[in-house]
DNA sequence: CCTGCGCGAAGTGCATGCACTTTATTGACG
DNA sequence: CGTCAATAAAGTGCATGCACTTCGCGCAGG
């Protein structure tokens, strides 16, 4: 049982668990999550467990139909491809704003965490998977933006969904050397470079993981036609 | 979700209802919301009304505290900025996707809808604002994704939300002429030319709306001093 | 062996109740 | 006349109950 270190905002904390589980594909797309076996599990009533679900839902983690079981979202291909767009431009406008502005304990801060991706490196993927997508928002978090933070938060994890699906076992060693180049650019307040790097470092990411439209990569029918099950009701 | 006109969904309607009361200004910033009256108002128990402003808050229209009544957001200068940054990128992107790929019916629909606004002038301010906000988020679906409609409607409101408190009362023929030019520049399929003209669109906008972070802009004492008492507390 | 049907189980939609917190009122006192 | 404390009123936090919908499994028929 997870107990309960934080007193209130309980909704909050099962959204925390939730994304993250869902992001290091504990919880893979498709998934179902019932209200009470997750108020059940977290302790909860099922309004608990219903606001936290509705929260994600707003963020496009969870997908909530009808009088029917939440499920983990599985994103399309197309989907995929909006948000990584979308990303792009985020993050460049984020390098443009932080170029040359970081402080010491920021850099520092940006070379601990790339510290700590290198040494989960070769540990499980979902992991590595995890710490990278977190090394953009804690670039995000860095702009003092309250909104550009929690749009490239939520982009940034459902680009980790979407790697979690389409993209083959060891993307691994996928970009901590770029990130390690985006740090320097920024330090040295070379806007265009940090913007070229970043630019580069998400297209390589993107390109990784959108390998083709392609049919039915391995995904189960069910999700295959649920859209077309979805116009049919 | 801002999308799903789906009739049984009572929540959504409730949403669709205070966004618009709130950028039609109707509801001004720091109007509390207490779930009660809401439910009441609106033929529904307090279960939905809560829901609906759990959805309103996480757009970030409204704010939600603990133990205390929901109010309208009262957006700071800063914010307003940081959205208008963001805002400028994604419908940079929104006019990159879109010149030279418009079919003659969406030609035809946004011209319409710029009829719509003319038609509008000279009318009541409010209505002129979410008209002009209405055409941005048109232009936006039109790129068919999804994630890009929810942001920018998100977005687009927030800035009304904004100018409402920071312009002057005569924002009414804000750029009517403006959108007409960006729709032949989308039509003529000039990419640059059609960005550019949503860059200094934006600019124009957002000039005329933050005109400073200046003291108190008229806003009620109890609202400067929130975030001090917040703290003290 | 597969298909379709129907009924019980499981799950959601929504309202309401109770405990607790905040806000407003009032009245005593300086 | 203003200040402040005590108290009532209003409001939220959360759980639970009931009606309705969907899900799943067994069973009859082909």
């Amino acid at each position: 049982m997870p107990e309960t270190p934080n007193p209130k905002d309980k909704v909050g904390m099962i959204c925390r668990a939730l994304r993250r589980a869902i992001i290091e594909q504990a919880l893979e797309p498709g998934t179902k999550l019932p209200e009470d076996s997750l108020g059940e599990r977290f302790g909860v009533s099922r309004t608990i467990a219903r606001h936290a679900l509705g929260q994600l839902a707003s963020e496009g983690l969870v997908e909530l139909r009808r009088n029917r079981i939440a499920v983990v979202v599985t994103p399309s291909w197309q989907d995929a491809r909006d948000i990584f767009d979308i990303r792009m431009e985020l993050e460049r406008l984020i390098v443009r704003k932080l170029a040359g502005r970081l402080k010491p304990a920021q850099i520092a801060k940006l070379k601990a965490h790339v510290a700590a991706e290198q040494e989960a490196d070769g540990g499980p993927n979902a992991v590595s998977i995890r710490l990278a997508t977190e090394f953009h928002i804690l670039l995000a978090s860095m702009t003092n933006s309250p909104v550009l933070v929690r749009y490239v938060s939520e982009i940034a994890y459902r680009c980790c969904l979407t790697l979690s699906l389409f993209s083959r076992p060891h993307s691994s060693e996928c970009g901590i050397s770029e990130h390690i180049a985006i740090i320097e650019a920024l330090q040295e307040g070379d806007v265009e470079k940090a913007m070229t790097l970043m630019h580069s470092h998400l297209g390589e990411v993107a390109n990784r993981a959108l390998v083709e439209p392609s049919p039915a990569r391995g995904r189960d029918l069910v999700d295959v036609l649920a859209p077309y099950a979805e116009e049919a009701g």
